[in-house]
DNA sequence: GTTTTTGTAAATACAATGTTAACAAAATGT
DNA sequence: ACATTTTGTTAACATTGTATTTACAAAAAC
């Protein structure tokens, strides 16, 4: 599966760049834009899955932008998220009339942000195909693992495990949610995970997958 | 993540219909009252996570369904959202005045609705999963506490005990309270709470959470 | 000043997870 | 098709961390 593309449609080039630096980071494919007509155009020629539009632009505004790309019949299922100063009065309303899909305000909290983006994307199925954390990056599509820039092999279970919780880091996982995604009907005994878990942390050390006694296994940065 | 549960009032059948099908076809948990007395009963029993309601209807209009709905002090996180028509000329203000979060006029677009519902339930569950009050911050799904932004181990119980006092900063939760939603069935013997209360004060300071004698516990600023 | 309620420390019981090794089941190679 | 390797699962036991109770002290209420 392709990589996420993120529009981002900002005139503060501090913005623009620090979204673009935490987006990268985290493996998207990042197309920036600094006012609302360029935005729109890279809009219409990528058709990105998301945009990040500022509202509060000169000449075109982010309600502006969003109303016309609306209007763009092949980019219907685009999510749009505003980005506002909490001060701005913009009524929020008028973003939703729009067609805004959420809203952040800034300052941007970078965790926050991804979390809603990936929650996005996880709805809309596209799921992620290169999680890159730190020292780790595993490729789903080539079941690949890296670490410290060095190819580790995993088996599939493991890899899947360790991938499920790499896709929200820092989600404390259930062991129900991951028999179920990982096994799926199967019932498997009562070690099973754990026995997987320690093979996972054998191979990429033991300081990333945490236990939360009672609860399940988070995936930690 | 448990399915959200959405109460509609109106006493328009077409309308309670029509919603109905589009909300249960996304997935929620859609439940119904054709007028405002019926209305309350079920939000009271429900707590529901959002609450559509017509302000124009018989007897008891939307508008005091909504007063009395944000008297009953357990249902103080549901989202309310008023369905006018854009003729009727209930003045906007009378309707956030009495507790309204948002207004959709009619006719309902379902895109739309949707859109909004999910930006609120978003918004709403972003909220409940990460609660930060001074300098302590709780994020549920990550099972993560920071105090003075060291992040501190709680165990499960200890860790949910804090997080029900902080759903709702001020409020006295009796000792019954908290079995009930810590423990669940199961009984525990006199002094098991406060020896849970003790060593979360030990981990946090003893200056939040307050003890009220003869009723329970507070989680104050 | 007595009674009730809550706080505290330590002891104990309990439950969840970690670990190893053995075996079964799949996958791979020849 | 057979042998070989890898992967997945289970069982048994060790270990850790958590929950609960006990017994008593302290505080507040009456």
């Amino acid at each position: 599966m392709a990589k996420s593309k993120i529009l981002i449609v900002d005139d503060e080039k501090d913005i623009l760049e620090f979204l673009t630096y935490n987006l990268k980071k985290r493996g998207y494919d990042v197309i920036t834009a600094n006012n609302g007509q360029e935005g729109l155009k890279l809009a219409k020629k990528n058709c990105p899955d998301l945009i990040l539009l500022d509202v509060m632009m000169p000449e075109m505004d982010g309600i502006e932008v969003c109303q016309q790309i609306r209007k763009i019949s092949n980019i219907t299922d685009t999510y749009i998220l505003f980005l506002t100063a909490r001060s701005e009065d913009y009524s929020e309303l008028a973003g939703f009339d729009a067609g805004a899909d959420d809203y952040i305000t800034k300052p941007i909290k970078p965790k926050l942000l991804i979390s809603r983006i990936e929650a996005f994307l996880r709805r809309k199925n596209s799921v992620l195909d290169q999680i890159k954390i730190d020292n780790i990056s595993i490729n789903r599509s080539e079941y690949k693992l890296i670490v410290n820039d060095q190819p580790i092999h995993l088996a599939k279970k493991e890899f899947n495990l360790l991938y499920l919780l790499m896709t929200v880091p820092g989600k404390v996982f259930t062991r129900e949610e991951i028999t179920d995604r990982v096994w799926g009907d199967l019932i498997v005994g009562d070690r099973t995970i754990d026995v997987h878990i320690r093979k996972i942390r054998e191979k990429i050390g033991s300081n990333h997958i945490k236990t939360i006694k009672g609860v399940g296994y988070k995936f930690d940065i």
